[in-house]
DNA sequence: TAGATTGTTAATCGATTAACAATC
DNA sequence: TAGATTGTTAATCGATTAACAATC
């Protein structure tokens, strides 16, 4: 399992995507300058970042669709499905739970935390709602070790560790809190205010040369 | 207005988050040093992004934090607060709605629309929700052009063309969905499917390193 | 066969890190 | 003053793009 450079990794699943899109149009083969026209990347970027994959093409053809998809969900890992739990259930962890797609992308959610389910030993999208006493005894029983933290900010860091008490080795983050945790655990976050940050930038660039 | 790097861009709400800290824990002064060790970026890296916003430090002391909260805000025109409007109120929407924070950056939702307004002509979190009907009209009445996407993916595209038919010129994208628009519009994707990936593949990795 | 496409090697570009002089 | 810190210039690193040979 040779490293892949994390630009390209953020990359697949944009192929990914389209490539189901082709698949569904009935479509057998696609050339990666064909993705790259559909996708803003670099024809040969496109050529590089499937060659990680470890696919080989047909020249004159192109890529064979069905197998670039199960090379790509290969790589990836989301080929088979992990277990994972979510902790937070206000709306942004309730529009998770219903975000099926997730179990298409290697995730299943098999259970949920929240301090004060509105609904405590009640389902919400087939997934059981615990109370917070409930993680730490779960977490050990049913060996999930990805968790999504979804809960106020104030909780986050406290919540953090207590999933790695319950044997969690990786942290898909939902809060804008920087955790503070030992560096051989996996986070990943989903940072809205880097991504506004670019979006306010670019707004106010574009006001300057307006009215300039 | 300078061009800032993007990356540069991502990291400065990272350094403003922590400035905040800083300032309520009553500090006035703060070292790059400082700033680099508690957000892993490099010290050098952090003087450089600091560069770009226009500060200069007093050498022996470091910056004073009330001086590079402004520069930040200012190079995020997060100092005033533009408006903007939400469509799609599903429970990404509503988390969204009740993300205060957002105003404190740059950012105020004044309206919202949904094709099913639970409760039609009603407030979410002091903002109005309408019917998608209303949406042209309105938006070319309160001249706002930022809108924040959170539809089900199958309408983003079509509503993302409605956005740009009433004027809008930047969308904040929460669908998974590649929006295919005019190269001027500005467009920020919310990508949890790329960040999944480096998840998935982070965690995979590190369980072949286990087995093996 | 000729043209389109692949995959690889080399060149460019941009971002990060290192080195160091300037200074309160 | 000496030490800590700034800000800048140079070196490194990694990612993107360009060029091109190989091939169905």
């Amino acid at each position: 399992m040779n490293a892949i450079p994390i630009l390209t990794l953020k990359r697949l699943p944009v192929y990914l995507d389209l490539l189901y899109k082709y698949q569904r149009a009935g479509m057998k083969t696609v050339s990666a300058t064909r993705i790259a026209d559909s996708t803003d990347v670099h024809m040969t970027q496109v050529r590089k970042d499937l060659a990680f994959t470890g696919v080989v093409g047909i020249p004159k053809v192109g890529h064979r669709i069905t197998e670039l998809i199960s090379a790509i969900e290969q790589c990836l890992n989301w080929n088979d499905v992990s277990s994972c739990f979510l902790v937070g259930v206000g709306h942004l962890g309730k529009a998770l739970l219903g975000y099926s797609e997730l179990s298409r992308k290697g995730l299943r959610i098999i259970a949920a935390f929240d301090l004060h389910p509105e609904t405590t030993g009640e389902y919400l999208h087939g997934v059981p709602i615990y109370g917070m006493e409930k993680m730490p005894n779960l977490l050990s029983r049913l060996h999930v070790h990805i968790g999504i933290l979804c809960t106020p900010s104030e909780a986050a860091q406290e919540v953090a560790e207590q999933m790695l008490a319950g044997g969690v080795i990786a942290i898909w983050n939902f809060t804008p809190v920087k955790l503070d945790l030992p560096e051989d655990v996996i986070i990943e976050n989903i940072d809205m205010s880097s991504s506004l940050a670019v979006l306010s930038r670019r707004v106010a660039e574009r006001m300057m040369r307006k009215t300039s």
